[in-house]
DNA sequence: TGCCCTTTGAAGTGC
DNA sequence: GCACTTCAAAGGGCA
């Protein structure tokens, strides 16, 4: 239970989140360590999106050039995401959320996961030989953590009650797995389904070549063959990718796959009847069933026709009605905290009782922070590979054809909200989250059950900033991005953004308040005061509180920021 | 019924 | 290049 170590143990990244309460006089002199630190961090994410770019990109790029032609036959992005999700959360659990369980993109899991897709585990031997060859950042206990194929229970996928399994179950590649989640299609387990691929001559699993994978697909005999391992854009063995772009790119239609009965009604009773190939031809006008593929008739917003993208416009309204109708909205690709996110809430839900996604995105994004860096490097990288393969998938599409797709907010048209106005409804909303996040927190880091994700201590005692005072940096050794209370805390000390962080103006109260809003426009994380009033409160945290409670008391918002008028 | 809230990150726009 | 905006998911709250 690295969770309740003592000492900076204290969840959910709340060390870190005390650092924008500090003392001015500390943080003065905490501005420049803090600068430093956060160009650290900055040069940590991104050397940890380039590392893994770099890791991937090689195969990426070998598998680009040696793709044959996979036809992998993709479903809706969603409706994949959403179907494991489904899938998983009946084996999932909610269980313990242990680091080393992030274990490599566990693809090979799902098969194991939804075992009536295995039904003799076979792959799932194989299945860890290949992730930890692939992913050598996966440790072994994490694989050993899963669940043991060769126990299969067949009936867990109909079994209601979530089963006590490893939270991990859930990857975070799940949603990227998904993108073809025919193939692992739950309950459907191919009567030809054939054992693993051992290697004749180690005896080693080995990736078996697509012509050989294909029996693990409920593909159509016409199909068989054609698909390429599911994993193929990892799998540097096979060389392949997904999801390959014809030279027509976007409008090239893509070979359906065949979806099974069993798997048809799993998905249809899972997912709603846009999501299902009902197009008049029966997939998206690219041809590419694509869970990022939401009918415009049910996503779109309406009168948001003078937001379409150049694209999406046309010469008369009568015919650009019915573009727009043939014209898929395509979803933007899941960065990383969203991914963590998607696997994540079901089991914060399920373990706090929190109902407010609101509240519970703000536990999410506290974890997030609290992950390490490896953890994190994991969802970076399977965004990354969400984009790569989202960019295969529709080489034009671009995240400006979803703009003005969804109503704009009102308050984006508020220029007239005063500082007071954030701090009130900022109060507002900090009190009402403040009970979710505390019940949730608190008994979940209390117990040791989820609150799993801080830092590893190995993770956070590796940095040189252990001091308890410094929270700020120790908190996020391996974080690689600036918290959103770090954002606060860099607007606060420095009045700027960090890098990416600039997006910190993003949704809801940024928008009107990116440009001169104190840096309270955004709820304070009321809940990292809640960690540390859990825990011995250390002078630093106490210090902290009592800041924070004077800054919320005398309102003295317009000191928090430098970027104020 | 549909927007708001909340989170982070990616990508777009505008200067 | 920087600052800012929009959207991605999710679902209860609320007008």
């Amino acid at each position: 239970m690295p969770q309740l170590n003592g000492g900076g143990g204290d969840d959910l990244g709340a060390n870190d989140e005390m650092i924008s309460f500090k003392d001015e006089g500390e943080q003065e002199e905490k501005i420049s360590e803090n600068v430093s630190a956060e160009r650290d961090l900055d040069d940590l994410k991104s050397s940890l999106v380039n590392e893994s770019e770099n890791n991937s990109s090689s195969s990426d790029s070998e598998q680009a050039e040696r793709r044959p032609q996979p036809r992998p036959d993709l479903d809706s992005y969603e409706k994949t995401r959403d179907y494991f999700s489904e899938a998983l959360r009946r084996q999932q659990d909610g269980g313990f959320f242990k680091s080393p369980h992030y274990p490599g993109y566990p693809f090979l899991m799902i098969p194991d996961l939804t075992n009536p897709y295995l039904s003799n585990g076979a792959l799932s031997p194989s299945a860890r030989t290949y992730l930890q060859m692939k992913w050598p950042l996966l440790d072994v206990p994490g694989a050993a953590g899963l669940k043991d194929p060769r126990s299969p229970t067949p009936g867990h996928l109909s079994n209601k009650v979530p089963v006590v399994q490893h939270a991990h179950h859930v990857h975070p590649l799940t949603p990227l797995i998904t993108y073809s989640n025919e193939h692992f299609s739950p309950g459907t387990p191919p009567s030809h389904l054939s054992p693993e691929i051992l290697d004749p001559k180690t005896g080693i699993p080995r990736t078996p070549h697509p012509s050989e994978l294909s029996p693990y697909y409920p593909l159509s005999p016409g199909a068989v063959g054609q698909i390429p391992h599911p994993l193929g854009w990892l799998v540097p063995q096979q060389g392949q990718h997904m999801y390959s772009i014809p030279p027509g790119g976007f409008r090239h239609p893509y070979p359906a796959l065949a979806m099974n009965a069993s798997m048809s009604s799993l998905v249809s009773s899972r997912f709603s009847p846009h999501m299902m190939p009902h197009h008049p031809h029966g997939m998206h006008q690219t041809g590419i069933p694509h869970p990022a593929i939401v009918s415009p008739a049910i996503k779109q917003e309406p009168n948001s026709h003078d937001h379409m993208s150049p694209s999406m416009h046309s010469k008369s309204p009568g015919p650009a009605k019915k573009e727009e109708d043939k014209k898929p909205h395509i979803k933007k690709p899941l960065n990383a905290f969203m991914l963590y996110m998607k696997e994540m809430r079901a089991k914060v839900v399920a373990e706090c009782t929190l109902k407010e996604s609101a509240a519970i995105n703000q536990i999410l994004g506290r974890r997030w922070h609290s992950l390490s860096r490896e953890e994190q490097a994991k969802y970076y990288e399977l965004a990354r590979k969400e984009r790569q393969l989202h960019s295969q998938l529709y080489p034009g599409w671009s995240a400006r054809d979803n703009y003005g797709k969804r109503k704009k907010r009102k308050r984006d048209n508020k220029p007239d909200s005063t500082p007071e106005d954030f701090s009130i409804r900022n109060k507002n909303q900090c009190v009402q989250y403040l009970p979710s996040e505390k019940m949730c927190d608190s008994p979940a880091s209390s117990h040791g059950s989820m609150l799993d994700s801080p830092a590893t201590p190995s993770a956070a005692l590796a940095s040189p900033a252990a001091p308890a005072a410094t929270h700020s940096e120790q908190a996020q050794p391996l974080s690689l991005t600036t918290k959103p209370e770090g954002r606060l805390h860099h607007h606060f000390l420095t009045g700027k953004p960090s890098g990416s962080a600039s997006s910190s103006s993003s949704s809801s109260s940024s928008s009107s308040s990116s440009h001169s809003a104190p840096i309270f426009s955004r709820p304070i994380p009321f809940s990292s005061l809640h960690h540390s009033m859990l825990s011995p409160p250390s002078p630093f945290h106490q210090a902290a509180l009592h800041s924070h409670h004077a800054l919320f008391q005398s309102q003295p918002l317009s000191l928090v920021t430098k970027s104020s008028d």
